[in-house]
This record gives C-alpha cells, structure tokens and sequence, in this order.
DNA sequence: CCTACATCCTGTATGC
DNA sequence: TGCATACAGGATGTAG
C-alpha cells in the first residue's frame, strides 16, 4: 500500500526517465473505464495528444506529472505500479492505463484491484483543497500539531490518515509513529499532552525519511523500476508484528480495528 | 463535529 | 482437491 515513501521512491525512479517525453496516445488495454476519474477516455486523449513532459514530483500520495499545458496526476490506491518494459500478453487485464511517446516508448500503469486513477487537470487547485501539510516540511511543526491536536475530538489514527490534515501517511506509518510517541491509536486528540505531540512530530518525520531511505515497504505489492521491492519492512516496530514481542518492552503486540482498518500496537506502551 | 459503514476491486488465505 | 467465502485497504459518500 503505498504511501508517501512509497510515492516518493515511484516518482525518484520515473522523472528523469520520462522528463521531455511527448505522449503520441492513450491507451487503456484492460478498458476499465473507472481509471478515467474526471472524463471519458477519449477525453484523455484529446488532452494528452502531443503534450510534454516537463517534470515530475508528488503532493501527498499523488503523483504530479507537469505538461507543457497542464497536469496529468496518478494516485496508485493499493496497488498501483508504473512499467516501463513490455508486459506480457498476460498481463494486460492488469494494465488499465497506457502512454506511448513519440519515441515509441510507453508507460504502462498496472493495476491489479483497479483502485488506482489517472487526473487531468488544467491547474491544482483542486488538490491542494483536499490535502493538507506536506509532513517532510517545514509546515509541520510541533507547535502546530499541537494546536490541531487540540482544536479537534478524534480518535489519533483517523485524524492522523485525513489527508486534509498530513497528507501522505498511511495505515503503515502512523501504526509506526504512534508506536514511535507511545500514543494509543484511539486515544483522543486534544488530550495528548504537548510532550507526547513533540514526540509525534519527530517520530513522523524520523520514519517517513528513513522509509524513503529504503525505498519504501513491501509487504505484497508495492514496488518500483524493475520490480524493485523497498526493504523498510525489516524495519517496522510494530505493524504486522501481531503476537510477537514489543522491541520496547516486549509485551505481545496486539491488533485491533480503528475505523476499519487493521491497527497494530502496544497496550502496555501506548495506554488511551 | 465525529464515527460507522458501504462502495470500489481481485489475489490470497481460510474453511469445510 | 476444490469450491465458497472472507479479508485486505485509500478515498469518498451517506447515514446516524
């Protein structure tokens, strides 16, 4: 499940491999038309004819290819993953997504439970309405999580996910940060206490930077380039550690559901 | 304001 | 062995 490392390490591999590129068409070899998020894609097609790549980077889990007239964006869900060789034929009930470039190149957008989508867009304002602070950036700062923390009533791990708050972190990483701060993933937001919310900040920056280090998690997924897998899980504290011991104070992890979503921490380091 | 739940999907794991 | 069912999850929308 990519998250920001995961995205990131996506788009370090692809920009200076596709910068420059000019997309000759569109193709979708599987037709999964839920790809498309805002048209058809014919309408892909009228907009992407013969347009540039200039550069590539990531906002959030979004990637953001910048045309010589607008954006082309990608978000990769779950399983999403860019090719640049030839899959096989077997493959393309997978591949929901295709670019071929005027040099007769492609860029293939494989997909296998098709939660993945590609965005045409003039400008980005739309994203930059639904996402909230890069956490590798200056903006997050312990005394303004602490504020936000304190302005609201929810549970750490759901507000920690909102997009519209942090953008970029995921199941994975806030299982690790919450870890990393002591902080029980249900506990309630504006009682955690200004020490622990320091302690938060740091874990989220020290973790997400070290992931990108790794070139992200695998778990069963993810990977990039020449499916390049991450190697950040031999790292992981906690998530998917069920029922073995806590690297702090070995306590059997456990797992639980926080808004429907597989939780791994400790009870006796992260108390509510 | 906040939480729960359904939805979109399909490979993998589990149950009988 | 094989079939049927459950499960995983990021984002979004609706309901309570």
């Amino acid at each position: 499940m990519p998250e920001l490392p995961e995205v990131q390490t996506v788009v370090d591999f692809l920009k200076d491999k596709l910068a420059g590129k000019t997309i000759q068409s569109v193709q979708s070899p599987n037709g999964y038309k839920g790809v498309f998020e805002n048209g058809s894609l014919a309408n892909y097609r009228t907009f992407l004819y013969k347009r540039q790549i200039q550069s590539i980077w990531r906002r959030g889990k979004f990637i953001i290819m910048e045309l010589d007239s607008g954006f082309l964006l990608f978000h990769l869900r779950m399983t999403g993953r860019f090719i640049l060789e030839l899959p096989n034929k077997s493959e393309y009930k997978y591949i929901s997504f295709q670019l071929k470039f005027n040099d007769g190149s492609n860029l293939f957008f494989r997909d296998t439970r098709k939660f993945g989508r590609a965005y045409i867009c003039q400008n980005l304002e739309w994203l930059e309405d639904r996402l909230g602070i890069e956490p590798l950036s200056n903006h997050l700062t312990s005394t303004w999580l602490y504020q936000q923390l304190k302005q609201r009533r929810r549970m750490m791990k759901p507000l920690l996910m909102d997009q519209r708050l942090i953008a970029g972190l995921g199941n994975i990483y806030v299982d690790e940060a919450l870890w990393q701060a002591k902080i029980h993933p249900k506990a309630i937001s504006f009682k955690i206490g200004k020490v622990r919310c320091i302690k938060l900040c740091l874990a989220i920056k020290d973790i997400l930077s070290s992931a990108i280090k790794y070139k992200g998690t695998t778990i069963i997924d993810y990977s990039y380039g020449s499916n390049k897998k991450g190697r950040f899980k031999k790292e992981l504290k906690v998530f998917g550690r069920i029922n073995k011991p806590c690297l702090r104070c070995s306590m059997s992890i456990a797992k639980i559901f926080v808004s429907q979503r597989g939780t791994y921490y400790c009870k006796k380091c992260q108390r509510v």
